[in-house]
DNA sequence: ACCCAGGGGCAAG
DNA sequence: CTTGCCCATGGG
């Protein structure tokens, strides 16, 4: 018996981007602990010993209908939910969300996926029990070469990734301390690494430091929100996403996402 | 062949 | 403060 959640459209929603399917069910990595579940009807099954570590990844405790009643009562939002109903916003480990979400600028899903699973056969310590390789810490990321990660498939984005690693390494940024900041400071900070802009470091924020409010503005939520709002820079329509969606703008900007993704009715 | 992808950064207007 | 352009790569 668990609250309303829908796994595959949570692994499927673009938050994150190592999961594998397996039968019914789907393995995966939380940090470093090898994982498996599966949805049967309303039930999870979760691999003996799992059951806190994934209830706490997937925000099984995110209160969902609360959240439901906050959305904006247009036609977009409501088809979204509709559509979605079941996703969360799942808790990543930082270092982990914040590079993945560099390297996905001009990305398709698919090859944001590719590159991490590249990154993780190539330099990410193999994980005991699973096929799967932890995410490489910052440390080793920076001591490789920008040919190495060009070789992974990143192309322009291996400078700014092994430049990211280093700052994070030497403690330029610290991405501990920035949990405790306010958000629009943390935001600052985040943007201090190369690669990483309001987009990017909203996706950090949402995924990462649970800040449920964070709306990442990529081409597909800018045709949403052009559609509802009309045209206007990529600033104001963040701005105006937030101050529309309210306290859980970022749940109402992941359905939107994801319904504009898999249906394909909006306007190019 | 052509177009686009969960953008960022920098120069120029 | 805006707009334009380039940055690699792979899939449809």
């Amino acid at each position: 018996m668990t609250p309303e959640f829908d796994l595959r459209l949570t692994l499927e929603s673009g938050q994150v981007f190592h999961w594998l399917p397996d039968g019914d069910g789907w393995i995966g990595l939380i940090d470093r602990t090898p994982v498996r579940v599966e949805q049967v009807g309303k039930r999870l099954r979760i691999s003996k010993g799992h059951e806190q570590l994934v209830h706490h990844y997937f925000a099984l405790d995110h209160p969902l209908e609360e959240i439901y009643a906050t959305f904006p009562d247009d036609i977009f939002s409501r088809a979204a939910l509709e559509a979605c109903r079941g996703i969360r916003i799942i808790r990543q480990p930082r270092w982990e969300c914040l590079a993945t979400f560099l390297t996905s600028a001009m990305k398709q899903v698919a090859h944001i996926r590719a590159m991490s699973f590249a990154l993780r056969e190539r330099f990410g310590d193999p994980v005991a029990g699973s096929d799967l390789c932890a995410y490489p810490v910052p440390e080793v990321l920076a001591s490789t070469t920008e040919k190495e990660l060009r070789a992974c498939g990143l192309g322009f984005r291996a400078p700014n990734l092994l430049r990211t690693a280093r700052m994070v390494t030497e403690g330029v940024v610290d991405l501990e301390r920035i949990a405790e900041m306010e958000t629009p400071r943390a935001m600052e900070e985040l943007c201090k690494l190369p690669g990483i802009g309001r987009k990017v470091a909203n996706c950090v924020l949402l995924f990462a430091y649970e800040r449920l409010d964070a709306v990442p503005v990529d081409v597909w939520i800018g045709r949403v929100l052009r559609a509802m709002r009309g045209d206007a820079p990529l600033a104001e329509l963040e701005a105006y996403s937030r101050e529309r969606f309210g306290l859980y703008a970022g749940y109402v900007q992941q359905y939107l996402f994801h319904h504009a993704r898999v249906s394909r009715t909006l306007p190019a």
